[in-house]
DNA sequence: CTGAAAGCGCTTACAG
DNA sequence: CTGAAAGCGCTTACAG
């Protein structure tokens, strides 16, 4: 907020000139004299003059921004959806305002509030807090599930990828998958695995599920209590994928063979798979296809002339397992 | 740019109500009967109606954004600085967009351009764009050298840091220390290198440094360039930990023995330092110190009180040599 | 080359 | 509860 009460009129003032001589020579517009420009720019300096961007911004015509809200920019899952989302922008001539909740939730919702207040519409992983704000902007919801409401959003369809991953696991062998989750509070993705497991009559009890923080040395830890917990497992799922290298990394310390003791999956397809030996399976979700439907989302959404028939409100992406070294 | 026609006037109209019974209404404040403000919510839906930020900025008064311009947001070196800035900024109200250059130079300038349109202030990593860019808006360059003009600007001096890491490997009986770089053009830190190895008269010649791509991949292809080019190479010093995870990783896979045979040493203190096997020695740069600086250096150029006399223009940062199990 | 006028689209007092 | 007025700070034609 703070009014800073600097403007156009001061500087004239003090430059001895009209406001529009002045907005003309900061401008760098050609019909000014050099002397005058000099004065202008002296004034200007002194005053520590900013242009007001709401002002120029009325005058000059809307300009669309978005913002982007996510939970945790340090997870590398966000960063490349970030990139990927805001080149996309920049070739619409949109900007993106980043907002990245972090893991306080009482300063997560001011932090939406103050960026709901700065955008046109807003992408990103739905909290409650972002629902109740659809009344002020469009948003377009990242990762919501496949059914539900018409809103704009984009929902990934992990039933069938976490099929294949596990059919993959039995394939190879596996009898007695685990799953390591990142919330107490099952995850869909852990209530599709298991789904499938009963549905295959597949080992299954309640020492299969371990719950483990959102980072690679919550990863580290569930690995020990994995193996305290429920020794015979011979293949692991894991939330994503920060946690599964965690747990890799766990696993290996411990002296525990991967994938030959142990097989790991994760989930969400990041670069840091391919870092790590062995590399991580993984269940691959294409943000690059997912930035580009929500920039798609956001101009139906605006009313973009041209974008609104493209293809309905809800979007739907189904991940790919890709085999590497660790199952 | 695109302006979109749809004013408030257009709703009043549309509404039968005068356009300031349309702004109440809209923005829910208490002094409008409930079927006036049904009337006018629905006729703002039928007309796709969305308030202009601009002018609601102007009239509500200034609220400050800064621009986060940097290299490659999929470098993890940023996304932690970006989530710091972001929190520290949110703090005082400031809003904080996102300009991700990424690898292509032409598109560059063309969103540094339409950045510098938004925001009030930049932080970022220098570009001659950037440099050329400061009249319009102040800016904090961020990892610049230690000696140079007195523009406000965050230095990192690497010396001591590369001295601790050269000093520390030669104490380990490293007696051939090669170097990886990020392009052809040696980096400050690749001459502070070969400084400290002529003055300490350590072995250096033509074959002692390798340049690679700024990826790991190109991490993995150097340590073959490495060891091919300089095979009696006892350690090498690494441009940055995205690429030394790289070269850590090529090594392996090449069944050379770290840090037995060959020691490793990184540079950013970045967390999948930690993530790999064996973890990596690093000469750490203190990300939020880094951002916290740059916030308070805008806050100085954007003349907030209380801030302008907080220590000058420049800050130089020292970066913390990390020893862990690469060397 | 420089100034007076009009207006961008909204909100905030002020009357009624 | 609703409307008429004024103004946020700037830029863009339009005169001179």
């Amino acid at each position: 907020m703070g009014t800073r009460g600097v403007t156009i009129v001061d500087v004239a003032r003090e430059a001895q000139v009209s406001r529009q001589t002045v907005s003309r020579a900061l401008n760098g517009l050609p019909e000014v004299s050099e002397s005058t420009r000099t004065r202008v720019v002296e004034a200007a300096r002194r005053l520590n003059y900013r242009p007001n961007r709401a002002a120029q911004g009325l005058v000059r015509g809307r300009d669309i921004t978005i913002g982007l809200v996510v939970h945790d920019l340090r997870n590398p899952y966000y960063p490349e959806l970030a990139s990927v989302l805001s080149r996309l922008a920049a070739e619409r001539g949109w900007g993106v305002v980043l907002c990245d909740l972090g893991t306080d939730d009482a300063a997560a919702g001011a932090r939406l509030a103050d960026v709901l207040r700065r955008v046109d519409a807003v992408v990103g992983s739905v909290t409650p807090a972002l629902t109740g704000a659809s009344q002020s902007v469009p948003v377009v919801a990242l990762d919501v599930e496949p059914v539900g409401s018409d809103e704009p959003a984009i929902a990934i369809d992990y039933a069938p990828g976490i099929a294949a991953a596990l059919d993959h696991l039995v394939a190879r062998g596996r009898r007695r998958i685990a799953m390591v989750d990142s919330s107490s509070t099952p995850s869909r993705r852990r209530l599709l695995y298991r789904a499938h497991l009963q549905r295959h009559g597949l080992a299954w009890d309640e020492t299969s599920e371990v719950v483990s923080a959102d980072t690679h040395l919550g990863g580290v830890e569930a690995a020990t209590t994995l193996r305290r917990q429920c020794p015979d497992a011979d293949a692991v799922l894991v939330f994503n994928d920060v946690i599964a290298v965690g747990v890799l990394k766990g696993l290996t310390r411990a002296g525990v063979a991967v994938p030959e003791e142990l097989a790991v999956v994760g989930i969400d397809g990041l670069d840091i798979g391919t870092l790590v030996t062995p590399e991580l399976t993984t269940l691959a979700i294409d943000r690059t296809a997912l930035a580009r439907h929500a920039i798609e989302l956001v101009a139906a959404a605006l009313g973009s002339p041209g974008d609104t028939a493209a293809g309905g409100a809800r979007r739907v992406l189904v991940p790919t397992l890709v085999v590497r070294e660790s199952s």
